[in-house]
DNA sequence: ACGGCATGTCAATCACTGTTGACTTAAGCT
DNA sequence: AGCTTAAGTCAACAGTGATTGACATGCCGT
């Protein structure tokens, strides 16, 4: 088994810090959005990662550094720039129709945000993070005088999907997913209106 | 210093094991609703019901026992039931525009429900407490044969406004405020549409 | 009054986690 | 090749928090 542990590195990476850093903070990404933040231990971002704790001290500064990195990183707000205003209601819906485990990818980035809103330590940092990197660029692909209200209560809507597909335990299906869909499209269509 | 402790404490509570029941209880809804499942130790609870940590496991069997049963204790779904069903999109609105301050006695069980979405450990039995004590009276409270599908969209934009208030930063004031309560409303007009 | 049991207290244990400094090893340059 | 330095490893530390069992004490029935 060791033996295969080994193998499975084929190239156990050359010593380089630019490629390590940048595997802790995939390795950080991944597991921040799936645990949280204090249900994520810097040992199994590491071990995640390939290489020691002490490397995240050398390379972030500590946990919280880690965090904030992460955080910047995970977010892409020129995504949103992608959606068309048009289908957009009904593509979320769809989308938060999904099982918490399905299309993770798609949504870690929220899912990451979405679970540091409940650690002291990450609310300062979430809060500004919330501010810059969504209701700002929703508000401008909003448009309009009003924008920054509009930007909240879609971020807020937006927001309670995402909650409740996270603690929604059995999948949707048949009917009840297609009332689902329905519903929560027509609502997306309203804040946009 | 010491004294008056002690003074504070008019009746140091004759050995009852109900009332510490009760006590341990009460302390623990209000830790858990202000810091969330794992922010919250089960010495502070003890201190704030003036009792000691082992007593928890005695009544409770532990945090968890503990958490399960705050979470029952704290949800009171009849309130749904004195809501008018044509003033509620607005009368809902308004509250969500409120600072997550104030008013905080009557939100409090949603700040619990909360807190305890994004851990881990609490999710599994956040999820049974929402569907049994949220998901259920809002469905009948809606009415017809979508009715949990539809509750599940209603309870996902409330849910999502509650975050929204909770992680807002500056309170919303004048013509924002406004163009807030407006849109909200009109979301939860085309949620019970 | 007194003995037994429920109630409450105390301190130790155990597991976990972030942090840290000393140590080892590989890479790259002269 | 040899040396220097960055890159990576290791083990220990310190703080925390839940859990637990042994112990003390007040209450109630006899």
């Amino acid at each position: 088994m060791g033996d295969a542990a080994v193998l499975e590195r084929a190239a156990p990476r050359r010593r380089d810090a630019d490629a390590t850093r940048a595997a802790i903070l995939e390795a950080a990404k991944a597991q921040f959005a799936r645990s949280g933040y204090d249900h994520t231990g810097l040992r199994d971002i590491a071990a995640a990662a390939g290489c020691d704790v002490a490397l995240i001290k050398r390379y972030f500064g500590g946990k919280e550094g880690l965090f904030t990195e992460a955080l910047k990183a995970s977010f892409h707000p020129d995504r949103l720039k992608a959606w068309d205003r048009a289908t957009f209601p009904r593509d979320v819906a769809a989308m938060m129709a999904g099982s918490p485990h399905a299309a993770e990818a798609q949504t870690q980035s929220f899912q990451f945000l979405l679970r540091a809103a409940t650690s002291p330590t990450t609310a300062p940092l979430l809060n500004v993070a919330v501010q810059e990197r969504f209701l700002a660029p929703i508000g401008e692909w909003l448009g309009g005088d009003e924008a920054a209200a509009r930007a909240r209560v879609l971020a807020a809507v937006f927001i309670g999907f995402l909650v409740e597909r996270l603690i929604r335990e059995a999948p949707l299906t048949g009917r009840e997913r297609e009332v689902f869909v329905e519903r929560a499209a027509a609502t997306f269509e309203t804040v946009l209106k």
